[in-house]
DNA sequence: TCCTAATACTTAGCTTGCTAACTAAAAACA
DNA sequence: TGTTTTTAGTTAGCAAGCTAAGTATTAGGA
């Protein structure tokens, strides 16, 4: 890295890590604004729609891992998509502690009906960006996540 | 953008969105742990930097601006800082309903005990990307920023 | 001047992430 | 086989963002 010249990314405020947040939180803010009426919320939608499609049946486990959440922020949003009637849970068959989920017949009307408001926000998420910067950012992003994984283990031994 | 290529930043899971709220957090908990032993925390930390940065004696309203945060959000945090001693807040002298925001002197030599450890871990979310690639990314930031925002007052208006 | 509108801030309560501590079941191993 | 460790899931409660609604105070007209 150049040492002194000025860069861009050293000049958001009040840091590029807060900033990100922001960004985060106004994506977070319009998706829940477009499904609102569908009685919908970003998390929820993201369940379900992963739900879906990695394959229902999979355990609340699996589908946590694969949400990046941790299991008890999921029992939350399980509870409250079941109570929907979106999904199902059921005895796995295998292992008597664990559950699977289903979606429900109403559950695959919604996702079906999310894709195309989600698409939509996306579209404007991604206005006047080009592949080659969408690329880098999801590179850096990887990255950084790479970087901030290495940096709280390093900081837990210690 | 072109139509059939898969492209790097299309195949991040659960999605972009979701994937930036993820560094976002795990950038935040690293900054958490580091800093723990100071009894400090992300948000405070922040708004005693930007308190400094940005000139003592502002009203909160001016430091909720600049944190990109709401002003309830504030109230909270500047509650915290007070209690541990680390700022002031004196009735502001043409306002009688604004306060203006002062540190104290071991909320100065907080702030100064704080640099590092900010740096150091700004060091290692930066670590194997290049001025390029994260000038790209805050470009692509604020980019999002904008379009977000463009999103909410859209539906808003609908 | 007086009334209305806007602004600075607080309080209350929601959201959705988290960790810690628990139970029940499964797996590992001595 | 019996004991210990790991795993799936829940509950309880924290963190820090948010909105909505309330109180003062100030500013802008009529």
């Amino acid at each position: 890295m150049s040492a002194n010249k000025p860069q861009l990314y050293e000049s958001l405020e009040p840091s590029l890590g807060v900033f990100l947040g922001r960004v985060f939180r106004h994506w977070r803010s319009a998706v829940n604004q477009a499904v609102a009426h569908l009685g919908m919320t970003e998390s929820r939608w993201t369940a379900l729609m992963l739900l879906k499609k990695n394959g229902e049946g999979c355990t609340q486990q699996a589908l946590a891992k694969s949400l990046m959440i941790e299991l008890p922020s999921l029992t939350r949003t399980i509870k409250q998509l079941q109570e929907q009637g979106l999904i199902e849970r059921r005895p796995d068959p295998n292992d008597r502690r664990a559950h699977c989920l289903w979606l429900t017949d109403s559950g695959r009307e919604m996702v079906d009906e999310l894709a195309g408001y989600i698409l939509a926000i996306r579209r404007e998420m991604y206005e006047g960006l080009s592949d080659e910067q969408l690329n880098v950012f999801a590179e850096v992003l990887l990255r950084m996540e790479v970087n901030a994984q290495h940096c709280l283990t390093k900081l837990e031994e210690a």
